[in-house]
Order: structure tokens, then sequence, then C-alpha cells
DNA sequence: CTCCATTAGTTAGCATGATAAATATATGGG
DNA sequence: CCCATATATTTATCATGCTAACTAATGGAG
């Protein structure tokens, strides 16, 4: 179908416009497939990355608000509302700043370590199989 | 990051969990930067399809709600609510089918001919960019 | 012919992304 | 010291995807 809309403008390869849309559906088939995974234990890429990223940062044991939404690239708001989430499920723990009262401080509870622990393998290998198989 | 991860899982290689990373992160821009040209021209990436789908039907210049769900592998409900949208807006119009009353078939108006064709060139443009420039 | 399972579409409600505006706290110039 | 501005987070609202449940119409078995 590409082809015949392409051939009308100038400067327009064919093959790169397909190239995107695949690449646009290969990304959205392996998101859609992490989703479930991950909505099959509690859990959402959102969250998960949120648990990953405060494990994994050196020298300290939780991060705010603010530098998990700049991490990973998503609005506050949705870091807000995926911390109330996570609260709530026991995962992770909410304290208060010492320096600065306007900030949060937010850190993995034993339970959230265990989660990541548990959930990890399932992921790498979703996303190993992903690029064995079907991806150009 | 993945590296300190991935070594401790057998049979999972970093440079495809990498890879796997890197595609869900430049199909995730390329979706974003085209639904933001989208929106600044009052259209969305679905209603653009939607638009595409119809104009480009062999033989016919309507397609039912059913049908244009299963071509763009969405749900019903939203087909409905991007159709009532598009209604609206006056880029389709939705006639009764003759031969079966619970179906609708959906056709091009004038005015969404010419969005079409208007929005067109921008989109390839994007795409043969993206996959010019930025991508692996 | 009648009844019931199936099909087409819609409505209702949930999840997750965004932006704009509200709230609370910090901080620097006068 | 006080106010204006800036920063950190939250609340409110919107868009867009989904599934489940509802309505209306179809069509085949008996």
């Amino acid at each position: 179908m590409v082809e015949g809309y392409a051939d009308r403008f100038d400067g327009v390869d064919p093959a790169k416009v397909l190239g995107a849309l695949e690449l646009m559906r290969a990304g959205s088939l392996l998101i859609r497939e992490l989703e479930a995974y991950f909505a099959s234990r509690g859990l959402s890429q959102l969250r998960f990355l949120t648990l990953i990223l405060i494990d994994r940062e050196p020298d300290r044991t939780s991060l705010t608000v603010g530098e998990i939404a700049e991490r990973l690239d998503v609005s506050r708001p949705v870091v807000t509302r995926t911390m109330q989430g996570l609260e709530q499920a026991g995962l992770i723990a909410i304290s208060a700043n010492e320096d600065d009262a306007r900030s949060k401080e937010v850190s993995l509870t034993r339970t959230g370590q265990s989660k990541l622990g548990e959930v990890l393998p399932g992921y790498f290998a979703i996303l190993h199989r992903a690029m064995s198989a079907g991806e150009a």
C-alpha cells in the first residue's frame, strides 16, 4: 500500500517508510507483550522500571519523584500516580527528604526487592526472545 | 546498567536485550513524533490511518467499523469512538448498510480527502527522516 | 415459524500517557 | 526581613488504548 503513495512524494524511499512502519509495529508488539507479562504479576512497565532504577542506583538507596520522572522520561504526574500504587502494594516506601521539605525520597521495601528479583528473569527472557525471533 | 543484571541469567545476551530496549525506545519516539504531528493538524494516528485505509480500499468507497478495527488491529470500541470524532470533524460520513441493519458504512467526505492529501507528505517525510537519521 | 446462539456496534469503566494549574517550600534581591 | 520567582509534587482533566457487558439484528436448528 505504501508504494502507491510514496511514489507521489519527492525524496521518499518506500523501503525506509516501510522500515519505519515495521519499527513502530515491532516496538508496539514488544511493549504490549511486556505489559501483559507485568500485569500478570501485579506490575506494569513503569512500576517495574521504577523498582529497577532505585535498585541499581549507586551509593544511594532512594530517588526523588523528579529524578525518577527524568530518568524514565515520563511526566511527574505519572510518577506520582505510579508511586501511590507501588506504596499501596507495599513495594516501595516514601519518606521525607531532610534537606528539602518539598521533596520525597522513594526507596524499595524488602517486598519490592523480592518482587524485582522474581520478575527480572522473565523480563530479560522476553527481551532476548524478541530479538532472537521476529524482529528484522 | 543492563550488563549488571544480564550476567546473572543464563542464556541472556546483553546485546540482544539492549537491542530490544533500543527497539522499544525508537518505536516509542517515532510514535510520539507522529502523534505530535497529527495533533497539530487536528488528527491522531488512528484517525489518519482510518482515512488512508478507506481511501486506499480497492473497488469500494466505504468500510465497516469491524473491517477498520480488524485491519488496523485495534479494538472495536476504539474505532467507534474515533469514528464519532471524525464524523463531528466532517471528515467521514457514516451510512447504513443496506444488507445488514447492524452494520454501518464509513466513507470519506471531500473534506476528509483534502485533509488526507494535506497531511500525507509530512507523514512520509517524518517516517523517511526517522529511518535516515537516528535509528540503528 | 420460533428460539437461541452469533455478530455488529455501542456504552461503561479501567489503565496509563500527557498538560495545565494548584500547593507547599526554597531562595535571592532589595 | 519580605516579596517575587523558582522548584517539587500533586490534583484535575483530557486523550487513547483495553475488556466486559449491553442492544439490536441476523440466521440456522428444530
